[in-house]
DNA sequence: ATCAAATAAGACTAATTTAGTCCTACATAA
DNA sequence: TTATGTAGGACTAAATTAGTCTTATTTGAT
């Protein structure tokens, strides 16, 4: 996550420039290789797009204002959840207790209130 | 975590009775061992008394709305962060990034956020 | 005294997750 | 045709975590 906000952050500092993976990788030391699959996870959630060959890189695809934690988190880290029936809550969330638990109300209450949290946050607020 | 705030709020029902681990454990089906072990931590961090021998069992040690989300992830899951050098902000918490981290004035901001928001909820809302 | 029912706690296991690596394929500008 | 880029699958090693096993200790009741 860190490292894909870090990402972000030159991105928008670039203004629309094109930028590849080698120069973030070198810039701020991280692994290059797994720098790589993260752009590419953006890219497949269209918050970058890629420019392929020689001259390549990528993109911003979207304003530093419209892209959010939420769609971030879900975007690289996967569901992200307060609790593990919260994970996949919108892919169906089984909940492992089924019948036995006692908590399902309060805990989507509080996990609504951590996606609206993380809703309001984007990546204007980084650079 | 689930198995704490089920608990707890099994304990805050009981209104000051003393519940046995073996009760719950049953009650709601949550691996007797694995429950014991988050009941002494909960004891450990003052938020349970125990009573031991025959006619034993753990107690509430404080009022529901006095125990609060922050403090219990921070008793049973240990540090919670929103990025690994957020983890252990409060043990000293070394950044592996180093000088490399671009964020982390907005991270620590956000972290603040997430930690009020925990802070806020307490058990009572669980209840 | 002894027994049964409880907490206390350490060691261990198995499964999952995750950061990071390795390798190959494909695209494209010069 | 070559250098430089993205695309992506397979793999590894380390860490984490749920859950189990075992042993010790406390204490009320018979």
């Amino acid at each position: 996550m860190e490292y894909a906000l870090m990402a972000l952050k030159h991105f928008a500092a670039a203004d629309n420039g094109i930028v590849t993976a080698k120069e973030i990788s070198e810039r701020y030391k991280i692994p290059y290789e797994l720098l790589s699959k993260i752009l590419q996870k953006l890219k497949r959630d269209n918050v970058l797009t890629s420019i392929q060959g020689t001259k390549g890189g990528y993109q911003l695809n979207k304003k530093p204002e419209q892209i959010d934690m939420y769609f971030l988190m879900n975007a690289v880290d996967g569901d992200m959840g307060l609790t593990e029936c919260q994970c996949n809550h919108n892919t169906g969330g089984k909940c492992t207790l089924n019948d036995n638990c006692t908590i399902k109300e309060p805990v989507s209450q509080m996990q609504r209130e951590i996606e609206e949290l993380f809703k309001r946050k984007t990546i204007l607020d980084f650079v």
